[in-house]
RNA sequence: GGUGGAGUGCCCGAGUGGCUAAAGGGGGCGGGCUGUAAACCCGCUGGCUAUGCCUACGUUGGUUCGAAUCCAACCUCCACCA
């Protein structure tokens, strides 16, 4: 299989500017790029299909240039987004940049044959002076075609929001990109998402009539959920790559609880599990959906590929405790653990023995809003102790309440935990 | 600027003197079923020192034994006209 049938397969492959690139990637390693915007410090899982975009080609024999956008950043693509977005500073950016830069060393390989290339074009874009700018490159852009974009289209219809000159001239900068790496590093293929597309071409065109170089564009499609609803929320909001902003249980979460209707494409896409190894997860789906190995598997690769086996045998182990039942046979720091994400109260070890209600201690702690709703939790039968449900409101906390380490733990509902800890 | 209408709980929306912590719906939360899913079913959805008390129907004041409901002023929004 080629790689272009690979990609094909995988659901990489949304549009491409020339059909010849399939034979082209086949005949000889080609250099490519994918730019990453540095607008936070840590990237979701939204820049995922395009990270993997990357190792797909690298694993090809390509070698891949991973940009990132530490120029571009200070001005903000405003490509099909409906408002112009404030401006980042310059020390956000490089903080960003640099945490950016951290987490894709985990998934693309730096060293080695066709080892992969990490450059910022705040190295070359922040050095311009405005003046040779617009004379060298801006001459080669033309605002009739700019303004038929797609991408800003709205923005130029909607007199509400408008666009600056800033962010309009968005484009040359990163068409300038592809033009300085095809010079420097003879790069000649463009990936990014679908909303990159008029970018990508800009660039192309600027190489072309300053360098007189023919490359190509290739983006990706945007990924969907059959619900129909936005891919890469969580209720909690974004799905982070950073295990600080979404822990590696929560990431696992993330992927376990995607629905039948689309874990098998998104085998497909973010995972590297063969063919046939899918097509085996797509017919447990169908036949045995209930057990939800598909599931299991996806959220068993993502999480290690993202985090690492260390982490992923923490997931599950956590998973396993939060779903599995039993609480009792976890030691102290197993439980903390396991927990660690759960917001805790720490406690003066003589309250159990003083007898007092379980709902004034849980309401003093912040479980519940008001001890209205202590009583109304308890009644619905939604609270639990050590996974044990409290039956009446006036429930008293003792001794037998804590576990290994003088830990209790609570849940409300089916999954939201609170971990008592009394201390001495 | 003129005229008319409207502001109710997280949201929409009923309610025109006591039976109203306020119908109904949505959302949220909890329970059941299940696969940590979808769909569905059920319950809860102001607070408290709790068979009672307090707070709440745009704001402030008034009428009344009693007001979301009547009156006055103010604020805000909408519609139509200019």
């Amino acid at each position: 299989m080629t790689l272009f049938e690979e990609l094909s397969w995988r659901g990489f492959i949304h549009q491409v500017t020339h059909e010849e690139l399939k034979d082209a990637l086949e005949q000889a390693p080609m250099t490519l790029y994918c730019g990453f915007d540095p607008s936070a410090d840590s990237l979701h899982i939204g820049s995922l299909l395009p990270i993997l975009g990357l190792a797909h080609f690298q694993r090809a024999g390509h070698r891949p240039i991973v940009l990132i956008g530490g120029g571009t950043g200070l001005i903000g693509d405003p490509s099909f987004k409906a408002e112009e977005r404030s401006l980042l500073t310059k020390e956000d950016v490089a903080r960003n940049a640099a945490g950016i830069r951290a987490q894709l060393e985990r998934f693309i390989r730096f060293e080695g044959e066709n080892a992969a290339i990490m450059v910022n074009n705040a190295d070359w874009l922040c050095e311009f002076s405005l003046i040779d700018f617009l004379r060298d490159v801006g001459k080669h852009f033309s605002v009739n075609v700019m303004l038929s974009r797609e991408s800003v289209r709205q923005r130029l219809e909607d007199r509400d929001h408008g666009i600056s000159f800033t962010e309009f001239s968005y484009g040359l900068l990163q068409g300038y990109d592809f033009l300085h790496l095809n010079e420097h590093f003879g790069c000649r293929l463009e990936i990014g998402g679908s909303d990159q597309w008029g970018n990508i071409v800009s660039g192309m065109d600027l190489t072309r009539r300053m360098r007189g170089e023919d490359t190509y564009g290739l983006t990706f499609p945007l990924v969907t959920k059959a619900d129909g609803t936005k891919f890469g929320k969580s209720e909690s909001g974004n799905v982070w790559l950073d295990p600080a902003r979404t822990s590696p249980y929560k990431f696992y979460q993330f992927w376990i609880n995607q629905a039948d209707a689309d874990v098998v494409r998104y085998l497909r896409c973010f995972t590297f599990l063969t063919r046939e190894e899918i097509a085996e997860y797509e017919r447990r789906t169908a036949e045995e959906p209930h057990l939800r190995a598909a599931q299991k598997r996806l959220a068993g690769e993502v999480t290690r590929l993202v985090h690492g086996e260390d982490a992923l045998a923490n997931a599950l182990m956590a998973s396993k405790a939060m779903f599995g039942g039993g609480l009792e046979g976890l030691d102290e720091s197993t439980l903390l653990d396991v927990f660690s994400e759960v917001p805790s109260t720490e406690l003066p070890a003589a309250v159990p023995g003083e007898g007092r209600l379980l709902l004034d201690v849980l309401t003093e702690a912040g479980v519940f809003r008001s001890k209205s709703e202590g009583r109304r939790m308890v009644k619905n039968g939604g609270l639990y102790l050590n996974n044990e449900r409290v039956g009446t409101e006036d429930a008293v906390l003792g001794e037998g309440h804590c576990l290994s380490g003088g830990i209790a733990v609570v849940r409300k509902g089916k999954k939201n935990y609170h971990l008592l800890r009394f201390t001495a």
